[in-house]
DNA sequence: ATAAAAAGTTAGACAAGTCTAAAAATAATT
DNA sequence: AATTATTTTTAGACTTGTCTAACTTTTTAT
């Protein structure tokens, strides 16, 4: 039975390790984990111990397939929460995280498939981040980004790269939400940002680089 | 912040001390969290000199007044878990009781009472044991016991006084459940026994004196 | 009242997880 | 290739919570 911080450190380590492929820095997880290097440091002797990572001295971290089960599981246990936490409690999406990072932790054979079966079986969490089935499989995103549209072409969004609380406070006060359709309007390149119009809206606005580079989108 | 462990011990303190109302002993705690006696000795320690209970050497422990807030809120979360794995999630009342002592430790300013709201705010516990409300009023169990219970008069089951899923399981195979009405037919002065018989069942059989002792009832 | 039993506490050890400060290895520059 | 700079690891300390073994206090029985 694994502790919440060994689940935590290979999630972050899964999470991190995605899209590269290759073994995962100390310093990456410390940040991400918001501890320091010398912790990660003890914790991935650890981990490397219980046969959840591969790790040599001073070349990073791997999760084996064991440790990415794990990593999994929680991730599909964190997302599920979440769902539970906005569509039946009532939270908003900005403030669900916190909480899903304690409830994916609860230790049972059975409490996730059965929330899962209560929930209805969702694909998506409600920041749009795709939810491991059962087996462990996922439907990644495609990684097109609002900032990679081109002028006059529209999208629709399907999920946040960023899932902190301020983020999302911005995309709620400018009407931005899963599902909105944007059509991006003009491009400034002193700065990046794109001139953009929501669908069913007159008024166009600014969007700066750091919101359209963390806006998961899908061309229409 | 309080820690899971701190939080269960004021739980322990809080149950053995609710109706003897005096000072709890170290050996029932140890033995109600399955600890030892000077593990207690060294929390008991700690929950003094966070003002969460009273304590003089060799005298016991009474919770404070912030003690006992903390111990209700911790049942509260508890009880409302509980009906949360029974009536949405399919578990069974027998399956229920671990994993709410992982989940009345999850920490949040508004889950609780989201929670609360989204169950309709239960009154009982699938126990039947009461849920504190908000404010942390509980309405206690009014001790009446099967084994209390007079020849040819009957009760309605209201309560198990032992939620331990063996305990669950056997009034399960004799269709025993909160809400069943029971006449209890005689009684054995060698062992106590009693032979009770279920409304709308021709057939009577035989409690112990455990079983009956471990069945909080309403006289009919 | 004294001795024996029970209950409760302390001392010392351990594991998990974290930290700071110092040392070692690797990577980047000149 | 040698020197910095960066990254990573170790050493040692600390906290929480637990344990065993030994000791002290309180209670019970003689
Ligand atoms: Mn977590
Ligand atoms: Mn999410
Ligand atoms: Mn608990
Ligand atoms: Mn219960």
């Amino acid at each position: 039975m694994l502790s919440h911080a060994e689940e935590n450190y290979l999630k972050a380590i899964y999470n991190i390790g995605l899209h590269t492929g290759k073994s995962v820095n100390t310093n990456l997880i410390a940040e991400k984990l918001s501890t320091k290097p010398s912790s990660v440091s003890d914790m991935i002797k650890r981990l490397s111990d219980k046969k959840l990572i591969d790790y040599k001295k001073y070349q990073g971290a791997i999760l084996t397939s064991y440790g990415k089960k794990v990593a999994v599981n929680t991730v599909r246990s964190h997302r599920l929460w979440e769902v539970f936490l906005v569509d039946c409690l009532n939270y908003r999406w900005d403030e669900v995280h916190e909480l899903a990072e304690q409830l994916e932790h609860i230790k049972s054979d059975s409490l996730v498939d059965k929330l899962d079966a209560f929930l209805k079986f969702p694909t998506h969490d409600p920041h749009g981040d795709p939810i491991p089935d059962k087996k462990g499989n996922v439907n990644h995103h495609k990684n097109v980004m609002l900032s990679s549209i081109n002028i006059n072409e529209s999208c629709i969004v399907v999920g946040v790269k960023d899932s902190s609380s301020a983020f999302l406070k911005l995309l709620d006060r400018n009407s931005i939400a899963l599902g909105s359709t944007i059509k991006v309007i003009s491009k400034e390149p002193f700065d990046n940002s794109i001139h953009v119009k929501m669908k069913g809206n007159k008024q166009s606005f600014t969007i700066s680089q750091q919101v359209s580079n963390n806006l998961f989108v899908k061309k229409i």
